[in-house]
DNA sequence: GTACTTTTACTCGGATACCGTCTGTCCGAGTAATTATGG
DNA sequence: CCATAATTACTCGGACAGACGGTATCCGAGTAAAAGTAC
């Protein structure tokens, strides 16, 4: 029952990218080194984030990737659900139709409805806070000078010709 | 992200254990081959039970298994508890320090919270069921004929010598 | 200077290896009830 | 009939094998920008 690492990995992935200017694009390699992350774990992650709609690629020299959306419209549980896949936690193996020794499969337990109901409160959560959120949090909360550096990292991360 | 197949596995074995008469006891490998689980693999899971004081154990002839509160102070969330540990979902990697150029660990980061307040609301809601609720659920929900079938087989298990 | 080719810097998806965890099995040791044995 | 020994039926904890999924790496293929080349 351990959330898987990529979560994480992919949600700071993805307040990086909301200091990027626009237009910018960063490779998935500058990200990942950065983040302390595998980088090309860090793009297959990416890649994912792409399919579901949270990001834009770019190939060819001077590609990356983008946001794809406002950051304030990316909640955490979108990043979830990006990475982890929709399946839901709990998954019944009939074990109560068995005690029960009837065949017929139509689980109406009701471990099955609390599992789902405490799943979905959870998701609700995990939908309260959003990138752009996480972000102030940080702007606010005493790493202001950290997060002009950053900025100036991802500036010239973004643009390395332009830098001499 | 999926929870453990002993979850499920160890609810039901409780559910049993509760329709068993005072002082009696029911061997794991009975209760295993009832619910169509590994009757090894569930003895695992029953000492855990033990080792969490949500079942008592007598080792010996006659021995086996039984309840050692009443079922409606187990809630879903102690068999959840014993089986997967208490360790929580999210654990942080340091991917935000990382990221800020910071080694210090303080993880002050809005995304540990968030994710522990969502546990914390997917956990209060497995504490709402308990064994007994769940075993109420089964007898008001259509049941009743498979459950007095069970309550016969569990006498059975419990004292096989008196069946002739 | 323009058109074309080559190089460079990326992404994409798949194949694959590694490794930790969950599932499942097995064993020796301990314990309690039952049964057998000896007087 | 009683005391003691042997058998039986369990649990306990650990060790271990297997399967599966997440992590991580690498590859060929595709793409777009930049650089080089020819005229």
């Amino acid at each position: 029952m351990q959330m898987k690492t990529g979560v994480e990995q992919a949600v700071y992935a993805l307040v990086l990218l909301s200091l990027l200017p626009d237009k910018a694009a960063l490779p998935g390699e500058a990200i990942g080194s950065r983040l302390g992350a595998s980088p090309t774990y860090m793009q297959k992650l990416l890649r994912r984030l792409g399919n579901a709609g949270l990001v834009q690629s770019s190939a060819g020299a001077k590609g990356g990737f983008r946001l794809k959306r406002a950051p304030g419209d990316i909640a955490v549980y979108d990043v979830y659900l990006a990475v982890e896949g929709r399946q839901s936690m709990f998954a019944p193996r009939g074990t109560l139709q068995d005690m029960l020794d009837r065949p017929g499969q139509g689980c109406g337990c009701r471990l099955s409805a609390l599992m789902d109901e405490a799943e979905a409160s959870w998701r609700s959560i995990l939908g309260r806070e959003t990138i752009e959120t996480l972000a102030e949090a940080m702007r606010s909360g005493g790493y202001e000078a950290e997060l002009t550096d950053l900025r100036q990292w991802v500036r010239n991360a973004s643009r390395k010709d332009e830098i001499a």
